[in-house]
RNA sequence: GGCGACGUAGCCAAGUGGUAAGGCAGGGCUCUGCAAAAGCCUUAUUCGUCGGUUCGAUUCCGACCGUCGCCUCCA
């Protein structure tokens, strides 16, 4: 089975098929660096990840660009209310360039221990504010906007399939209670090119063909994959909830300027839902991998726990769940470390693998071959390259992970222990061991001697 | 008000028009000085409820109940 992948434009899941092989391009929706990014955000990462190494392992080379926000994005109320970064930058008592610089690297950070692959480009919003500009000119010379008090406004209403991406229905719109139009003329209209306040300076401001601002949301993503990836490039992914806006919006950006729908599928990951409903940054109900760390988590047992449901799916997360995963990892580690030295990779086990990853990702159906191949009669040396295979695209660094080494202090109570039990002198052996635990570490006697390991 | 998703064992979660992956937890056995770990076995006659289509539905259709998301910044 060739890869096929689910594609949100069309509603249906697609062969996949490179428009320029052996290149893919592939554009991921970054971060907006106001605060750190929670783990619902990163389920999407992981989820964007494994597409990525799929689509290495089926030997393209992939063109990965990810934007940094770092500008632009308000608080509320559409195209009304502060900016977000400069936001914290005034709660955090730091320049607006210094809060997006630290929460870059925290983001930075966080996927490098969730081992998410970085990506081939990154590209921030602030260092393309002329090509952005540039953008609005293009949409603007083609008689797409409108200009209104406060900015540079998209006219959604002159693309005949304007959100077509999200179905959306406009009657059914306006017919909500909660649109606002202000100076709008349509409810999907949105800003391109934002103009100061006239009372106040902000920090990140630049000068435009329409008077000092800083640019929409929405521009950064059509202007910055234009120029790493071309106007029309083979993935566009993001989080479910840009669907209805961010992604129409990014679509008729490009169609207006370039006549293209911007990217040939469309991929979207389904959220991470805690017992009480989702995780938000603006719900203040978020937990980081910072926070997974101090608690002894592994960030890895956190992706394993992702990898188990459906990126289309939504996932309950909670302790218990959180807790299932840790243990699973563990055990696996464990396991596919006593394999020992790999030998030759099963061509029936990779064949079984590759077809279910090439069935839109189905990662839950992947890992389940690791534990049911780890069943079988294989030899362990195949064992062992088979899921060191698998893990290409898993990325659970199965078969890289080594047991904590011991150090001589416990090794020698370990010692001492062999020679109690060697004299049958069973109490003090039990003392040696409840010492041995007191020092963080447990003993397993098997027939071939005692095996220590760190305790979880 | 509009659009959409989901509801599968104690928990997380795959999946299929022909009778339910995997993991965690639980139970049993083996092993063991005792343990721990591990291995083996086991755990849903059933897939929210009620109808319909069908030889047959958890899987398709409809209604209903429930949970949730988006429509406003949002992964």
């Amino acid at each position: 089975m060739s890869l096929q992948l689910y594609d949100t434009y069309t509603r249906s899941v697609r062969v996949f098929e490179p428009l320029r092989p052996p290149e893919v391009g592939l554009y991921t929706c970054g971060p907006t660096v106001y605060d750190y990014a929670h783990i619902g955000n990163l389920r999407t990462y992981i989820f964007e990840d494994i597409l990525r190494r799929v689509l290495a392992f089926d030997g393209y080379t992939v063109k990965h660009v990810m934007n940094i926000t770092d500008v632009g994005h308000l608080l509320s109320d559409g195209d009304m209310g502060e900016d977000k970064i400069e936001r914290s930058a005034r709660l955090e008592g730091k320049s607006a360039w210094e809060v997006a610089t630290y929460y870059t690297e925290a983001f930075q950070r966080d996927i490098a221990r969730l081992n998410i692959l970085e990506p081939t480009i990154w590209c921030q919003a602030t260092d393309h504010i002329e090509e952005q500009i540039e953008t609005v000119r293009c949409i603007e010379e083609k008689g797409y906007t409108y200009r209104t008090a406060d900015g540079i406004y998209f006219d959604t209403s002159r693309l005949d399939d304007y959100g077509y991406l999200a179905r959306i229905d406009l009657e059914g719109l306006q017919a909500g209670a909660r649109v606002r139009l202000g100076e709008k003329r349509n409810p999907t209209d949105f800003a391109l090119w934002k103009f100061s306040p006239e009372d106040e300076k902000r920090q990140m401001e630049w000068d435009s063909p329409w008077g000092v601002g800083f640019p929409g949301w929405h521009i950064e993503c059509s202007a910055m994959s234009a120029k790493y990836l071309g106007p029309y490039f083979d993935i566009h992914c993001g989080g479910e909830d840009h669907i209805n806006v961010h992604h129409p919006n990014e679509i008729a950006q490009t169609e207006a300027c370039y006549g293209t729908r911007l990217a040939n599928f469309w991929l979207h990951g389904y959220f991470l839902h805690l017992d009480t409903g989702r995780m938000g940054k603006s719900l203040g109900n978020f937990i980081t991998v910072e926070d997974l760390v101090e608690h002894g988590y592994d960030p890895l047992a956190y992706r394993y726990l992702c990898l188990n449901a459906h990126y289309r799916s939504p996932l309950t997360f909670n302790l218990e769940t959180l807790d299932a995963a840790s243990r699973a990892l563990d055990r696996l580690r464990d396991l596919v470390y006593g394999w020992g030295t790999p030998g030759e990779v099963d061509a029936a086990w990779l064949a079984r693998f590759t077809d279910r990853i090439h069935d839109d990702l189905n990662i839950p159906q992947a890992l389940a071959l690791v534990w049911d191949i780890g069943k079988t009669d294989l030899s362990a040396a195949t064992k062992k390259a088979t899921v060191r295979a698998f893990d290409e695209v898993l990325g659970l660094q199965l078969a890289e992970w080594m047991p904590a080494v011991v150090p001589d202090e416990v090794m020698e109570l370990v010692a001492q222990r062999e020679a109690a039990r060697d004299d049958k002198d069973w109490v003090k052996a039990d003392e040696l061991r409840d010492a041995i635990a007191d020092a963080g570490y447990e003993v397993r006697d098997t027939p071939e001697g005692p095996l220590v390991r760190k305790r979880a």
